[in-house]
DNA sequence: CAGGAATGAGTTGTGTGCAACTTGATTGCG
DNA sequence: CGCAATCAAGTTGCACACAACTCATTCCTG
């Protein structure tokens, strides 16, 4: 809570600041990623999605999606690119043969090993200290759940 | 800064959740002002080059990648869907020929007014308090700084 | 001053991200 | 039971985002 009043052209300009940070940021990541993803031949989302499947195990696509907020426009191609470079497998669940569940292949598991020092790097690239990273997250999470629930 | 030692298996996830909820926050954002932006017929990315030329007038297709971190290969088609919906044109400059600046047709420029409502409406969606979006834009920028120096 | 390096736009190709739609399977209500 | 509503994937179309490239212009150095 701000005990200055704050006039609305500040307001307007702090909005676009807030706006144009988060997708700076948000790009910095990405390419900062990509980087450190090339060498496992993995973008980003598809570092997400594989995350996923080494924390929870095989997963239907829609379980997926509502981890990660894709919708299946997205993940339907993702996987499929996944399934053609051998990490993961799409097999049609035999419960409600709709869904079509994710599962890794031996490479997609072994890939892990390999992906392991990533998040390092990418923490000590961030330069935060831990305490301001959980700051972070709790306001990005805020935010997140607000305009959601626009 | 913390005073707590922190396991690495926490910082990994700490990591994990940082990086998604930016992703999330960005994709949150994007979905709330594209339902803002749709009366007025721009995305988000076409509202921050409007937002550059509102502010700061006729400038080079380079500079405006400059402020908003983007290269040509994004800005070039942006710019000629800006220029096919009337509101700015793209003129050789007179001193470089190698430049290209935008410039706000009357419809660019008038189209400002109905933009002014949108940013309140986002402050309002986000359910931060000022404070709270002064330390968010700190640590983003501090994020994107330390990022792009790599 | 000449010619190669650097620069600014633009183009091409790949990979998201999302809206709108299609298809096939399941559910549930009358 | 029967059939409409719902649901999960997938498809299509459009708009970023970025790497790698081309092309024309400008700079700069020998």
């Amino acid at each position: 809570m701000s005990s200055l009043p704050v006039s609305d052209a500040e307001l307007l300009r702090l909005d676009h600041q807030v706006c144009f940070s988060l997708h700076a940021a948000s790009r910095a990541f990405g390419g900062v990623y990509r980087e450190a993803l090339k060498e496992l031949g993995l973008t980003y989302p598809q570092y997400l999605v594989m995350l996923v499947l080494w924390e929870h195990g095989p997963e239907p696509v829609k379980r997926i999606g509502e981890r990660l907020r894709l919708d299946s426009g997205t993940l339907s191609p993702l996987l499929k690119r996944l399934e053609a470079a051998g990490l993961v497998r799409r097999e049609r669940s035999a419960e409600d043969e709709r869904s079509v569940i994710i599962r890794l292949t031996g490479a997609g598991t072994e890939l892990r090993e390999r992906a392991l020092p990533v998040p390092r790097r990418m923490l000590a690239a961030t330069g935060l200290t831990v305490e301001e990273l959980r700051t972070l997250r709790g306001l990005l999470g805020r935010v997140t759940g607000a305009l959601d629930a626009t």
